[in-house]
DNA sequence: TAATGTAGGCACTTTAAAGTACCTATATCC
DNA sequence: GGATATAGGTACTTTAAAGTGCCTACATTA
């Protein structure tokens, strides 16, 4: 893909309503799908797999499958899905600052 | 507006296909309508002025209208839309590093 | 024996985002 | 006098994103 302006690649990486909420549940350290269901309680098991599904095909999430009943994966950061680190870091600092938070039971 | 996790704040402010585009070209200066939307030769003027309404209304962008006719808008960050600019920076410099750029004219 | 939990798949519907087409005002230029 | 440029507005349509509901497998638990 071409385009006007380089970070555009970068939505193309990590945009989307999702995306980057995945992935900053994934810098505190890999989790199983059902962990990430929790922490997103309104994301649906559809989009979750959907996105994860990108985010793997984009090299930046990693999904490791073991192989036993009930099924167990889980997701983590690639190599190259650290190197957004410093823009995860950020966005979520800038709205650590900008917002009240929905308790946690 | 309450949020699961802090970041969501953060897209709602820079979030969908056309903001962050829009504030990284007024990273680099001030800028009419026009000369905004040569930069981005993709977004249709309703979309642009859309956006660009929206920044206004979170407080990131500034509208300056000059009362002369043709009509003359200048668009620049505001001192709060520059809080957002480590974000911006990193999401250019990723994008920098991972594509090939449509050649300007 | 029947219910539970896990990680999805698939078809379909809804909703939100984006795009198209056409309209306004008026000073200045040709 | 008619074309041009600027910054939009508005109604409508299209397309993409997101959501809903229902289905599978099977070991373990009650």
């Amino acid at each position: 893909m071409a385009y006007n302006i380089p970070v555009e690649a970068t939505l193309d990486v990590i945009g989307g309503k999702w995306k980057v909420v995945i992935m900053c549940h994934l810098i505190k350290g890999e989790k199983r799908t059902s962990e990430l269901k929790k922490l997103m309680p309104t994301i649906t098991q559809k989009m979750l797999t959907q996105q994860l599904r990108e985010l793997e095909h984009d090299g930046v999430v990693n999904r490791m499958v073991f192989d036993q009943v009930p099924p167990k994966v889980i997701y983590s950061l690639t190599e190259y899905g650290w190197s957004l680190r410093p823009i995860l870091d950020a966005m979520c600092a800038w709205g650590e600052h900008h917002i009240e938070v929905i308790e946690e039971n």
